[in-house]
DNA sequence: TTGAAAGCGCTACCAA
DNA sequence: TTGGTAGCGCTTTCAA
């Protein structure tokens, strides 16, 4: 095949005409007799040219593309959430660029330097745990005060003018927590793997809350992801629980597992509500009922906003919340 | 913040010289003097200039960054691939755009097709099912005379010159068979929720091959995602089942809740050897016997591979095969 | 040591 | 209906 990156220039030599012809013809110009359009257009098909997107760009000051910068993929939140912007972007003329931070500040901003000039449109982020707690920003405003779009999702910062879509993470667990005090539980306990982020303390303030209102005593278990059986294993063999929370994947399958251990049944010695795929949950004996935080929809919802942003058909900064909800099943 | 993409140009006025000067003194350049070279890179520093990626796309027709084309990520493997990608590129000046094909051929031309001129250096792809099935190759063999650099990772194309990277399922799955005859298993089933994916086929093929050479009967269970607890309950409710090789991880959870629901223990009564994340493993109960891909190498492995083929310092078409590995625990 | 100018591939304005 | 030319931001040769 004729091909290997043919140009404007190239087919306008071979049809003896000017650049500018050729590309008003492919642009389907009415400047352009249809005689020679069809000429144009044919040996443009022949040599299968495609227009040289940099140059585009160069030209337009727009490149069509957008960058998600998340913290991870391992993490079905985000992988699902991931697959949430995807569904929405490809469906239109704007690409996607996916950076992932692993929770880092300089990967962060690295990212953003890197793509803020001239790179992508837009940008649809995810703050990583370690630039919530530098609180230097400086990168989200200089890519807003580069005219970029910018979306937030999730791990967001209030301080930053831009369009946000959270969860009402608090809410969420500090109504599952009622439930379990409602259906007389009297031991219940937290457990998380992940109370080194801010997701984490946020659903623990959701726990505690419900807590004391009931007039109990929080507990609150915390560990990294290889401690965490121990951790509730120690707890368990010391104390009376009639209940977990668990605040992510490792520390729902922790609590099966410990469970097993100790011959305590779910739901009727212990319940448990955990943060599991809605995919996994079925699986679990007795299929486990979880927070669902609804990571598709929130995907789908960034990537909306950010398009409307960028055909500027919405005002910016606006702020939506998606519920999580309580998906019910046979652990609790 | 004096800020708002700032470029050559306007330094240049700002110092009342030449953009070139500006250029060459950005670019550190012997040419030009010491003094003026400070004053530039000061002036700058001091309005954070940061030159246009795309301008330096189109001078150079390098962009420096990379496509990884995958089928999705929500599948453990490939999001534990690009980790392994991610890892290696972001240590390089280099970027990586991912794009999900969700298993389309559509998808993945259109990929190929929007970021093949100019946009991308190489990519990494991992073929989708359906440019398997329909055997059309024309947007590899593009890239390709576009002197794009190519890896595949996991599903290669035979035909298509290129660095490829992939692991030798076949043998992996038809030793786990093995050691199931060798422990005394004779009811071998293999439980499949992929078998319209070719890697399905091929570890199919490596069960069929084990049973065989043992003179026993092979059976193979597929279904998708839904119905894959449905089929199992069918044939353990009317055949003797005394070992399960589950190919993915829907069918390794559903072999544990059926083998639950039949009060059948496991191993004594059925072993079960499946394709669950090495993380996931450990949390069942029994541990399963997982056979262990090694996604993270894998990934880091072609991303290695095709900075090596962009710098030129390796010869292009190498094949690598990261050998499958079985993680034994307790289930088998 | 500095600057002018061409050119990467493209679009768009203005002339012809 | 067509073509010449400028310019997007940058690098690089060649002159000054």
């Amino acid at each position: 095949m004729a091909r290997s990156k043919i140009n404007l220039k190239e087919l306008a030599s071979i049809l003896g005409v000017s650049i500018s012809t050729i590309s008003k013809a492919l642009n389907d110009s009415h400047e352009i007799s249809d005689a020679t359009k069809k000429r144009i257009v044919e040996l443009a098909k022949l040599h299968n040219y495609r227009p040289n997107k940099i140059a585009l760009g160069l030209k337009s000051g727009r490149t069509n593309t957008i960058a998600v910068v998340i913290p991870s993929v391992q993490n079905s939140f985000f992988a699902r959430a991931l697959y949430g912007i995807e569904s929405v972007i490809s469906q239109t003329k704007y690409s996607t660029i996916v950076c992932l931070t692993k929770e880092s500040y300089d990967k962060e901003v690295d990212n953003f330097d890197m793509l803020s000039n001239g790179v992508v449109d837009g940008f649809i982020v995810a703050v990583s745990e370690e630039t919530q707690m530098l609180k230097d920003f400086s990168h989200f405003e200089n890519a807003i005060s580069d005219e970029k779009s910018l979306v937030m999702f999730d791990r967001v910062i209030d301080s930053i003018p831009c369009t946000k879509v959270t969860t009402n993470d608090y809410t969420a667990i500090s109504e599952a927590t009622q439930n379990l005090i409602k259906s007389n539980r009297k031991n219940i306990i937290l457990l998380s793997a992940i109370n080194n982020l801010n997701v984490g303390k946020q659903r623990t303030k959701g726990y505690r809350k419900a807590i004391q209102e009931a007039g109990l005593e929080p507990v609150v278990l915390e560990s990294d992801r290889n401690g965490i059986v121990e951790v509730l294993k120690n707890h368990i063999e010391n104390n009376p629980v009639d209940a977990v929370i668990a605040l992510d994947t490792d520390a729902s399958f922790a609590s099966y597992k410990v469970a097993r251990q100790f011959g305590k049944k779910i739901p009727e010695d212990m319940a448990v509500i955990g943060y599991v795929s809605e995919r996994m949950a079925p699986y679990l004996a007795p299929e486990l009922t979880t927070i669902n935080q609804h990571s598709y929809t929130m995907g789908k919802t960034a990537a909306t906003l950010l398009l409307e942003q960028l055909e500027n058909k919405s005002n910016k900064n606006q702020s939506v919340v998606i519920d999580s909800t309580l998906s019910q099943r046979a652990s609790s």
